[in-house]
RNA sequence: GGGGGAUUAGCUCAGCUGGCUAGAGCGCUUCCAUGGCAUGGAAGAGGUCAUCGGUUCGAAUCCGUUAUUCUCCA
């Protein structure tokens, strides 16, 4: 039996052996697209090509690319396990012709593939093909069909809809008709009883879509009428796990040799069997296959985290767990041992994970840890509720993340259910909430001229004469902003950590502010606040160089550091993350321990040191990759890098890497590097906060004005720090002593008031208006006095630093008489001094705002414990 | 980006509708008992109740700010 390894090895061959470049997978978590967050087809990484925006370096490509759908159409993330057939992370095969090859070689080929090398049955296969769509005025796609009618009998090729058979890339944009490939996978007898031809795209888990061919020969425009393309091209997409499903001869994806091995670990480590039993299944389905996602998500660069992709990645890993807390008695992490397993398994394909096993192993163990705390929580939480209502079950999910299936988990054992209608009203409410918040109007772009292509100079120059190719305008939230595309541009867009530039645009008689500058895939966009009222004017387009000076300081300063930190602390030191403005610089790398002090001084000294050594930037463009790797510069992991790329290098032997940022032309600039903060970020993740140049200078005077202060403050002593320290200790000690006097002082008063109690009425009376300090003093010895008499009752009246205040005491024996009540006596007594009061049975106190009032109180509590 | 929680002793947390001299368990110190143990007993130390401001006679408790953190949604 072919395994899943061979088979994807093949697939690249074929195509290499038909001209085809192989290239690798693109990461499985999206940079610079705001309509996407993880790759979902292979085509993502190819978009630019499609769309016009840049040139693609081969006609004819290969690959198998990683992907991510945790929702859609036919994919939510909560239906994923509990059949047999939905993943999270897939792979998806793929081979492309950019304007090269089309509809002849992609069906010729695509059938060659599967029935010659691979021997798929050709009686099993089915095809579709685009069936027109009136609305669109398209005929029959009748080129493919006579094509496959070469392979395939007339009554296995059937007419798609415009749902199934017609792609389009979005609202507007590239697009042309498809071709599947289908295939019955159910037992001889089944399809005695029922023909393949009738369950195709009818979700039959057997009968099952594995190819689709996209002829992409079309563009929409936004008014929605088709243009024909000059240049055509193919994209073509095959679920890699269904393949080997289908080759392999298995009834579900989950029964291949790609996720057999995770399963059985599972299986093996909860003691059970997979097939033994189907609530386990699905819990052992849903592990193996979230922890391909969340593994590939972390190594790409991906922490899990609590808003956009790592909410994500959160949420997946959670799932995982949930499960396996349920359903396989996991009450410990477990999902971060698969790790290993699932890296040694792809090392070949994505040598990613491999690399990076105990980092991702790490990250994950932590957030593991983290959710089962959280469980524990809820469950602790959960117990004081006795009977839940779906508003409590959405409260302890929102809020402290509870799963609801735990909560009617639990309530079902107690008896009870949960009302579930109520919970999704609340979740409902919550989404359009979110929903408002976020609402984002965005607007066509509206094209100035002709559209020409965009370049970026901002490497070289400052300023530039430009003109604006296209603009649009986006609201949120009653704030509006304009976007233009400019046919040259001195402005950086956010990219690699480094913040977009801000600037100027200004024609001869208007001048517009450059707020931001942002990349969205290879497209520079300019953020502005206004509109030129002349649009298609020159622009003299000049960026903030003060700003933009800085931040190459910083930029060049984070590559020194990067440097430095992999030779004191070792190679596994990665970046993680980055963020450089010209304020501050910000580095997260992979590190498994706090850094030392001794630590942090030296990689201070050794970037200070090159700093010193006014090292000359060394900036290469266009440099092939292979080349660039071979000069010792290291790729990133989760960045997509194409065939050439820049490599910046101060000092061969010291800095060399990829990067797209701006620097300054020699490490003198920075004048100083100074660490600000070591932190961490998760769970083998460290973070540095550094600044330069006149930040560090500000930075260093300020600490010394800071320490300079306190030393005057404290008269110069010879050691400033254990000076404080005895200065802290001896307040420490003096409070303690004033407490103590102030004890005694209110033993004192207490002494005589005491002398003044009178026995009446079977209790012991003491009646007083005093003096006092504070209410502490008064509290003091109102206990003092109930310690002394069991029978006691106390009406003090004082004055404390000039406002009154009542205090009420009985003791203890006459407490429980019930005779009286302190509580209700001091609400009573309170009124005479224009306040309020209370307390509990047997202790009250009262404030109030009328001094003058203290005598009255005294009469009237004579008058009250008399009745 | 939007919503909801949380922040009290070295650690884990109680403290209900404002007035219980701010508590528990573990840990720590000292003493006694035991050959040893996550041993038994006794005494004790340790808190600007995150921050700043407001309401009130009175705030750990109510309201607002900031910070940190957890959590859900987009």
């Amino acid at each position: 039996m072919m395994d899943s390894a061979t088979i994807r090895q093949k697939f690249l061959q074929f195509f290499e052996s038909k001209g085809h470049q192989i290239v690798p997978s693109a990461p499985l978590v999206l940079k610079n697209d705001p309509s996407l967050l993880f790759t979902n087809s292979g085509m993502v990484q190819f978009k630019d090509y499609f769309l016009g925006n840049s040139i693609p370096k081969y006609k004819r490509v290969v690959d198998t690319q990683k992907c991510l759908r945790v929702s859609g159409k036919h994919n939510d993330l909560e239906d994923v396990g509990l059949d047999t057939y939905h993943h999270t992370m897939f792979e998806m095969l793929g081979n492309w012709s950019f304007g090269d090859y089309f509809k002849k070689e992609a069906i010729g080929w695509a059938w060659e593939l599967l029935t010659d090398v691979y021997q798929l049955p050709k009686d099993r296969l089915y095809v579709t093909v685009f069936g027109g769509d009136k609305a669109d005025g398209l005929p029959v796609d009748d080129e493919a069909k006579d094509l496959w009618k070469q392979f395939v009998a007339d009554d296995r090729i059937l007419n798609g809809s415009k749902k199934d058979n017609f792609w389009e890339m979005g609202e507007a944009g590239p697009c042309g008709p498809c071709s599947e490939i289908h295939i019955d996978l159910r037992p001889e007898s089944d399809v005695k009883k029922k023909p393949g031809r009738e369950l195709v795209n009818s979700d039959h888990p057997q009968v099952v879509e594995i190819w689709n061919l996209v002829f992409i020969q079309f563009n929409r425009l936004a008014s929605g009428t088709l243009e024909p393309l000059p240049d055509k091209h193919v994209d073509t997409g095959m679920g890699f796990e269904r393949l080997c499903m289908a080759i392999q001869a298995k009834m579900s994806n989950y029964d291949t040799d790609v996720f057999r091995p995770l399963m059985d670990f599972i299986a093996q480590h909860a003691g059970t069997k997979y097939g033994a039993d189907s609530k386990t299944d699905i819990a052992i389905r849903v592990m193996a296959d979230h922890v391909r996602a969340v593994s590939f998500a972390i190594a790409d660069g991906q922490l899990p985290s609590n808003t956009g992709a790592g909410y994500v990645i959160r949420r997946i890993l959670r799932r995982a767990v949930r499960y396996g807390f349920s359903y396989l008695n996991f009450k410990e992490p477990f999902m971060y041992r698969l790790v290993p397993l699932l890296g040694i398994q792809l090392r070949e394909v994505f040598p990613e994970l491999h690399q990076q096993m105990e980092y991702v192993g790490r990250v994950m163990h932590e957030e593991e840890i983290s959710f089962l705390r959280t469980l524990e929580r809820g469950l602790k939480r959960i117990e004081s509720i006795p009977t839940i209502t779906g508003v409590q079950a959405f409260e302890l999910y929102d809020t402290f993340g509870f799963p609801f299936d735990l909560t009617s988990l639990i309530a079902r054992e107690r008896g009870l259910a949960v009302d579930e209608k109520a919970f999704i009203v609340e979740m409902e409410k919550q989404k359009t909430r979110s929903k408002t918040a976020a609402v984002k109007e965005t607007g066509d772009w509206i094209l100035i001229g002709d559209e020409g292509k965009s370049e970026f100079i901002g490497y070289d120059h400052f300023s530039a004469t430009s003109r604006i190719i296209k603009y649009r305008r986006v609201k949120q939230k009653s704030k509006e902003v304009f976007q233009f595309v400019l046919d040259k541009t001195p402005f950086y867009a956010e990219s690699g950590g480094q913040v977009g530039d801000t600037g100027k645009l200004e024609s001869i008689n208007e001048k517009i502010s450059v707020i931001d500058t942002k990349k969205e895939n290879d497209l520079i966009i300019h953020f502005a606040e206004t509109l030129p009222e002349k649009l298609d004017a020159e622009f003299y387009a000049s960026v903030d160089e003060g700003k933009r000076k800085l931040t190459m300081n910083n930029h060049s300063a984070t590559h020194l550091l990067h440097a430095a930190l992999r030779q004191i602390l070792g190679k596994h030191v990665e970046q993680k993350g980055s963020l450089v403005n010209e304020k501050i610089l910000r580095f997260d790398f992979s590190h498994f321990a706090a850094m030392t002090e001794v630590e942090i001084y030296k990689v201070e000294a050794i970037v200070n040191q090159k700093v010193r050594e006014n090292i000359r930037l060394n900036e290469q463009r266009d440099v092939p990759i292979e080349k660039a790797k071979g000069m010792g510069a290291m790729a990133l992991f989760g960045e997509k890098y194409g065939e050439h790329v820049r490599v910046i290098t101060f000092d061969p032997k010291f800095s060399v890497e990829l990067c797209g940022g701006t620097h300054i032309p020699a490490t003198g600039n920075i004048g100083l590097f100074k660490i600000v903060s070591e932190s961490s970020v998760a769970a083998g993740v460290r973070r540095i906060e550094a600044v330069t140049a006149e930040g560090a200078q500000e930075y260093v005077n300020g600490s010394l004005a800071l320490l300079n202060e306190i030393k005057t403050l404290l008269k110069n002593p010879k050691d400033t720090t254990s000076f404080l320290q005895n200065l802290l200790e001896e307040k420490h000690a003096l409070e303690k002593r004033v407490e103590t006097m102030n004890q005694e002082q209110a033993n004192q008063i207490k002494d005589k008031l005491a002398a003044k109690a009178v026995k009446i009425n079977g209790y012991t009376l003491i009646l007083e208006r005093i003096t006092l300090p504070n209410v502490e003093a008064l509290k003091n010895i109102a206990y003092g006095l109930r310690n002394q008499f069991e029978d006691l009752l106390l009406v003090l009246a004082t004055d404390i630093d000039g406002k009154p205040q009542v205090a009420v005491m009985i003791g203890e024996k006459l407490e429980t008489t019930k005779r009286f009540h302190a509580g209700n006596l001091v609400k009573e007594l309170a009124k005479e001094i224009d306040g309020g009061g209370g307390g509990q049975p047997f202790y009250a106190t009262a404030g109030g705002r009328n001094l003058g009032g203290l005598q009255t109180v005294l009469d009237k509590a004579k008058l009250l414990i008399k009745e």
